[in-house]
DNA sequence: GTCTATAGGATGATAGAC
DNA sequence: GTCTATCATCCTATAGAC
């Protein structure tokens, strides 16, 4: 699995062969069989995999911080924890991003439901802002989900993980998110002075 | 093309054999030959014609503000462009998004140049802003660029067209970018009636 | 310009020896 | 559990008739 998981991350779904996996391996193409049953079920595992890694790291994230921590500190510790999974862990998560869209409907459908319960738990932590007020209440929460989502996975396309920039990326994204790029309507500074 | 477009958008880059599009164009797979010299070229194509189709959609909202718009105003009229772009004009631009990751690297290479154009319009539009002191100088351009754009495309994978949803979307975009989402750095509506 | 036919090769999967 | 050998199928691309 983990040969696998590390082909599919450099290359892709559809190009990455049993044989390569094989060889990766040390066996055989028909050797495989004797451990999965097709190609599919290495393909699903791996992608569940990918994704309850970074669920868990998140949830992890989050229970370690203090009871009243706020949500703002929450969310940023989620996006650190997320990003950190994605980059710094195996290549079960970057696999995950990597391959999900090349998969054939078939496997999709047997890996949804880890990733709509990995949805959940960013939907709930979001949910919560809003309802103790701490986030804004005319955002919709589930534009955002999908917004932090999809801004934090493609960060594969882009992000070299050197030493400490995946933290510095991670606080960018946490900013903006929550405070906003624009000036004007920050003179918090000011506001805050007042 | 359209029909490549359209089969590469729908099912990838490696599901969509030749003799697909030629049945889908009704011929028959040898006759592509005569008009492209391989499988590559028409991707290279489909890549190329949808990021350009994007770029020129975003060059002329920015072109049509007045002349005295403020960067905000600039930002949110180009995730609408590009926003658009992506969901009401045609196969080629969601084909772009969807198979860039599962093309082989000799033809990402072939078509990055085209990326890295769009992507400089966006640094010069961020850019802009920043020296304008209109955007807060403490935000990674770069790193801004590319969360807006991961989360712009990204949206291929949830958002469902219907009528109006896509211009909502884009504004809660623009919104969270530019305002973000806590509310304890956004008493702004207070600040400004003080 | 489109067709049929096919070369030349890769792929997922299976059968059976060891 | 791993191997070799192979099946059946698909692929891109080419050759040559019409």
């Amino acid at each position: 699995m983990d040969c696998a998981a590390r082909l599919f991350r450099r290359d892709g779904y559809a190009a990455v062969s049993l044989r390569d996996i094989a060889t990766e391996s040390g066996m055989k193409a028909g050797s495989l069989y004797h451990h999965f049953e097709s190609k599919d079920v290495i393909v699903v595992e791996i992608l569940n995999t990918g994704v309850q890694r970074v669920h868990e790291a998140v949830e992890r994230a989050i229970a370690a911080l203090p009871a009243n921590a706020s949500t703002a500190q929450a969310i940023t510790a989620a996006i650190q924890a997320h990003l950190r999974a994605l980059h710094e862990s195996g290549d079960y998560t970057s696999a995950n991003i990597r391959i999900f869209g090349q998969v054939p409907h078939a496997i999709r459908a047997g890996h949804i439901a880890v990733r709509r319960s990995y949805e959940a738990l960013w939907a709930e932590l979001l949910g919560r802002g809003v309802k103790s007020g701490q986030l804004r209440a005319d955002v919709n929460v589930t534009s955002l989900r999908a917004f932090l989502l999809g801004a934090m996975n493609n960060t594969l396309e882009w992000l070299e993980p050197r030493r400490g920039v995946v933290t510095r990326v991670a606080n960018d994204l946490a900013t903006v998110i929550l405070d906003g790029a624009s000036v004007t309507r920050v003179p918090l500074a000011i506001a805050r002075k007042a």
